[in-house]
DNA sequence: AAGTTGATGCAACCGGGTTGCAAAGTTATT
DNA sequence: AATAACTTTGCAACCCGGTTGCATCAACTT
């Protein structure tokens, strides 16, 4: 467990400080994206400004990555291991209109758009409203 | 002039008050979107709450859309003159990285995604961040 | 041990958005 | 025309997510 912790960040050459692991943890256990606000709700006593540079920093290292799923807050996922955050790596997300949940749908990639030949492309955010499968049921 | 102003607010059921023609005047002569406090700067004296609620009912009487392009601010535009905002007016949009304006790319549907089989849809956001034609010579 | 670097905690700040409330304006009723 | 009912406006205050300055603390270097 700690040992995978650990690696992670190694790997993303993160210095594994107690809070940047028991962030990594949360991120870890956490199935849909979470924002700042819902972070720091989970911990005691947790620093806003502490947690807001420890995602930053994950995010600089590509350890997760950001959704503006305009919910009012930004939130972050982890991204997959073999994840550059370039553009091949998008993904769509999925907002959910009930629970207020957000998905990284991974395995879908955003559809490429043909510009009018003035723009150029740099990258692109892709958010689907609707219901989860959680609440459809 | 006037009377077009007047025209566009009697047909989607707004009462035409000095404050809304002249709001609408705004949001006619720009050619990107536009946001509150954006839009707050273009009148020497003028109440952002006021503002807030003229954008709130133009809204809800579908004579403007909103975006949100991850800019820091939700960003408005007229709707076109077809439109109800129902899914299938949902266009693409585009943020200059450069400029920070913001494009209705009217005539560029967003692309349908086959969502997994538990989750329905509801709604799209779609926005392409790059350099804009403007920007690009 | 002293010095350097980076991480943390606290407080304050900023900006976009939103609301309560009273004043002003508009429309309907008598 | 006077009154009442309703809508719009303006001001102030507030909320919340995000961000920064600064002092302190911990880890590592010399
Ligand atoms: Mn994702
Ligand atoms: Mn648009
Ligand atoms: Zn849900
Ligand atoms: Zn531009």
């Amino acid at each position: 467990m700690k040992k995978e912790i650990d690696n992670k960040l190694n790997l993303k050459n993160i210095k594994p400080t107690a809070m940047r692991q028991l962030v990594l943890q949360v991120l870890t256990e956490q199935k849909t994206a979470i924002s700042l606000p819902e972070l720091e709700q989970k911990f005691e006593k947790a620093d806003k400004a502490t947690l807001y540079r420890t995602l930053k920093s994950f995010q600089e290292n590509k350890l997760i990555h950001s959704i503006e799923d305009g919910s009012g807050s930004l939130r972050y996922a982890l991204c997959q291991d073999n994840c550059e955050c370039d553009p091949e790596d998008l993904h769509v997300h999925f907002l959910c209109t009930n629970c207020n949940q957000t998905f990284c749908l991974n395995d879908i990639p955003v559809p490429t758009i043909n510009l009018p030949s003035s723009f150029s492309f740099e990258s692109v955010n892709m958010v689907v409203k609707g219901i989860c499968s959680n609440c459809k049921k």
